[in-house]
RNA sequence: GCCCGGGUGGCGGAAUUGGUAGACGCUGCGGACUUAAAAUCCGUUUUCCGAAAGGAAGUGAGGGUUCAAGUCCCUCCCCGGGCACCA
């Protein structure tokens, strides 16, 4: 063994052993403990960044420490290989997005071998490929038959200069990122699949989903927003039959607080709304107003935060229960895409309908009592509470829940209202206008319609050889892609060209990597082996989008008999992201760190040591160049402390009798850190507590003398175990180590230490004193000692006496194995 | 604006169930070894008072609950993530 320690030198031949061994290739072994290890695969941008760094090392210290444990492990890799960047590197350099891609995956995979991340490579998923994606228009098709998607307009960010669509992200302070140009909001035709349809088991299977963490439940619980109203008919003076044809001639809302109904002072609604068409026609200032409102981009934050303005209609609805005018406005802050794009405005209790009420000098009208009897100036500020009704009719001095009901039985008595669940969670939009996505697999006949392609001639092959010119895609360009013979009656007809939004490839590749050969089927059963997910690895930003879509596909696989479980992912840990100088590391930032420069310099493992001992994985992760050279030092020393160990003779022996005060310590501390690293390894996930637990027994080492034989082998155990315990994050080195240590075996199928009780136990503890919760004084006891024998101690030391002085001791709180708390 | 996190020494962080604040590491400072440097090792490193023993203060700000609060509750400030076409 060399005496110094040189990655360079053993990282690689490490890694072919475990290519030539075939280590991490795993089949469906029946009978087996299987355990399925997923990170959230990787956009192919060009090279590994030190986020990828951080959550594949995390996976794979997961994926390691479940073999150690004896499990069967799966940990697949894979490519999320369609998106914008493509595109926009396809302008840039003149190169298809297909050939960019793939030149892309093909480095990043080698800079993931370097790392030795432990990838059963056979299963590697590629989303560009037509034998992936022939599975997703498959299911497009399916869902089309069962009624799950459908189309309507809906909204996108329009730059009029450009003639394109424009995702939020190109639309920076509401211009277009290449033309300067105000975008607009347009309405055009998409392909919708329904997720509202499986709204409530979205919802309720959070409840069941122990493995995941509370604040990515709670998000989604909030996103899908589960809300029980009453949806109210507001009749409209005047004829808007046509304007208000999809809800029967009348302005439909949804409310949640129908005990606020007396309240109602004016409607309101979105932009995009016939009425506020209609009402513009002839009205150039309302015209110009509808029009100003569309020019901001359509994300929500954008709408939301901006300015509250509005415009009367002139146009009023009849209120259902006073029968008095109530006036209809137009106003930049309803969303056209949530309820029926209109709403009822109660500025006596809603904050945002008072502040809009204020700034137009709308009647506020309160009909909801204080908590108190304080007097109440509803105009300085409304009623959020749900107190009782007053100033309102025979619906007065009811509770909301009285009021609700009361209200809610004499409206639906007539029709003019129904009691409602409303969602916040929308249909999902999966129609991009962009070329490097999955052709939607639909062909429009005049006569037919939307017709879905059939099995037979699928896949819809995306042409790979194009030019790209950021202007629309090219595909309504290739007569060759959009002229076919529609399927139903084979007249001439006319392709999609819309693509898929990337979030449905990502949507189910997680059980494609169980059965990624299968030509038959989209999965077969061997996704049944494998699935659910037992871990799944990623990018707190993920905690609703993608998770959610992925939850909603494995229902939809069910529901197909692909696949028997219902959930996709059984325990799921969000990891933060990577910072230099407290910002994200970024290339627009100017502050990323190169992984390959750290590999090459320092070797894979301390690159791996570093970023799994610098923070937990939950939290964000400071990148520090100072904190590379110590997480290398730390294996430097422990290397150099094996080596002088086994230079001193190496010890196979289990025999642990006669040892002295000092070896009963360290051997005290061996198993002490092999119960904390377990438990920080395998439930807490808290890798950087682990690491710190290890080194802590590696400096007991190195400050215990040893000068006997019984000492040696107690010596040659505590770094056998550390080198065990530090197996799953630095890999290489340790497989070396063992090997120096005597073993013949790959440290990799070796088992994970287990802890012996007997060499847990304590005969004396420490017994901190507190006087009035402060600490005055600690005392050595003997482990078993009791209450009163720790109370006595703890009065009799000199410091604590001082502090109690002459005042009289009131109480003593004994916690037992801690601290005796004085209060006088 | 709405939803979800976070805020602890010079820095990254630890404190797992309300029970010793600052584990572990980095940096800095002092020292040993060396012709020298690198490497390594030893000491020290929350602030203030003190020669020391020890004491006082201290976990974003303010209030509260408790024998005891970084941890629980209320109000507020700042930072990060998400907001449906970035992935």
């Amino acid at each position: 063994m060399n005496k110094q320690y040189h990655p360079a030198d053993i990282e690689q031949r490490i890694q072919q052993f475990w290519r030539d061994e075939k280590t991490f290739e795993v089949d469906e072994t029946p009978g087996a403990d299987a355990y399925y290890c997923l990170t959230m695969f990787p956009y192919p941008s060009g090279k590994l960044h030190m986020g990828h760094v951080r959550v594949f090392t995390i996976s794979d210290v997961v994926a390691r420490y479940q073999r150690m444990q004896g499990k069967h492990v799966l940990q697949p890799m894979g490519w999320d290989a369609f998106g914008m960047p493509a595109e926009n590197a396809a302008i840039k350099n003149k190169v298809p997005p297909a050939e960019w891609t793939y030149q892309n995956i093909d480095y990043m995979r080698g800079q993931m071998d370097a790392l030795g991340l432990g990838y059963d490579w056979r299963r590697e998923v590629t989303t560009c490929r037509p034998e992936y994606y022939r599975w997703e228009q498959w299911l497009f098709t399916k869902l089309f038959e069962k009624g799950l998607v459908y189309r309507k307009n809906s909204v996108v960010n329009w730059d009029p200069v450009d003639n394109t669509v424009l995702a939020n992200e190109q639309v920076i302070d509401g211009r277009g990122w290449r033309s300067g140009a105000l975008v607009e909001r347009r309405e055009i035709p998409q392909w919708f699949m329904k997720i509202t349809d499986y709204a409530d088991e979205l919802l309720a299977e959070l409840d069941n989903l122990d493995g995941w963490p509370t604040p990515v439940k709670t998000m989604q619980r909030n996103w899908i927003g589960r809300s029980e109203g009453l949806e109210i008919d507001f009749a409209v003076d005047g004829d808007y039959a046509a304007e208000l044809a999809e809800t029967d001639g009348v302005l439909r809302v949804f409310t949640t607080r129908p005990d606020t109904l007396f309240g109602v002072t004016y409607m309101a609604v979105a932009a995009e709304h016939p009425l506020a068409a209609r009402a513009a026609e002839g009205d150039p200032e309302l015209t110009a107003f509808v029009k100003s409102c569309k020019q901001t981009s359509a994300a929500e934050a954008d709408i939301e935060t901006r300015e509250k303005l509005g415009m009367p209609l002139g146009i009023n609805a009849i209120h259902p229960l006073t029968g008095q005018p109530v006036p209809i406005w137009v106003a930049n802050f309803v969303l056209m895409s949530y309820g029926t794009g209109a709403l009822m405005a109660v500025p006596g209790h809603d904050e945002r309908d008072h502040e809009f009420a204020k700034k137009y000098g709308l009647p506020i009208r309160q009909v909801i009592a204080g908590a108190t009897d304080d007097p109440i100036d509803i105009d300085a500020a409304p009623i959020i509470e749900k107190n009782t009704t007053i100033d309102s009719g025979e619906f007065s001095g009811l509770s909301f829940d009285e009021a609700f009901e009361k209200i809610a039985d004499t409206l639906t008595l007539d029709d003019r209202a129904t009691r409602q669940v409303n969602y916040r969670l929308r249909d999902w939009g999966v129609s991009r206008q962009r070329y490097w996505g999955t052709p939607i697999p639909i062909i429009y006949c005049d006569d037919c319609g939307a017709v879905p392609v059939p099995e037979a001639d699928l896949p819809v092959v995306l042409p790979e050889d194009v030019t790209v010119s950021g202007t629309g895609s090219p595909l309504k360009d290739m007569p060759e892609f959009v002229n076919a013979a529609c399927p139903s009656c084979g007249k001439p007809a006319r392709r999609e060209t819309d693509t898929f939004d990337t979030f449905v490839e990502s949507s189910w590749y997680f059980a494609r990597y169980a059965s990624p050969d299968a030509n038959e089927a989209m999965l077969d059963e061997r996704a049944a082996y494998w699935l659910p997910v037992d871990q799944y690895i990623g990018g707190v930003e993920h905690a609703i989008l993608h998770l959610l879509y992925a939850r909603f596909f494995q229902k939809l696989l069910r529901d197909l008999g692909l696949s028997a479980a219902s959930e996709p992912f059984t325990n799921l840990l969000t990891q933060g992201m990577v910072l230099k100088d407290g910002r994200k590391m970024s290339k627009s930032e100017g502050n990323t760190v190169d992984p390959q420069g750290m590999i090459e310099e320092f070797g894979a493992d301390t690159v791996r040591l570093f970023m799994m001992f610098t923070a937990p994985p939950e939290q964000a992760l400071e990148w520090s160049d100072d904190g590379v050279g110590g997480a290398f030092r730390f294996l430097r020393r422990l290397w150099r402390i094996v080596n002088e160990h086994i230079e001193s003779g190496i010890t196979a022996s289990a025999d642990f009798s006669d040892l002295t005060r000092a070896d009963k310590d360290l051997r005290r501390k061996t198993h002490e850190t092999i119960a904390k690293v377990s438990d920080d390894v395998g439930r807490r996930y808290t890798f950087n507590t682990a690491i710190a637990g290890v080194m802590e027994l590696l400096n007991q080492v190195t400050s215990t003398n040893v000068d006997s034989a019984a000492g040696q082998r107690v010596r040659q155990e505590a770094l056998e175990t550390a080198v065990l315990l530090l197996s799953p994050i630095v890999p290489h080195i340790t497989h070396e180590l063992w090997h120096a240590l005597g073993h013949d075996n790959a440290i990799v199928d070796e088992r994970w230490p287990s802890v012996d009780a007997e060499a847990l136990v304590r005969d004396e503890i420490e017994i901190v004193v507190q006087v009035n919760g402060k600490l005055r004084a600690r005392l050595q006891m003997p482990a078993d000692a009791e209450k009163a024998a720790l109370e006595s101690a703890a009065l009799t030391e000199e410091n604590v006496k001082s502090f109690i002085a002459d005042k009289p001791v009131r109480k003593i709180i004994v916690v037992p194995g801690r601290l005796v708390n004085i209060v006088v």
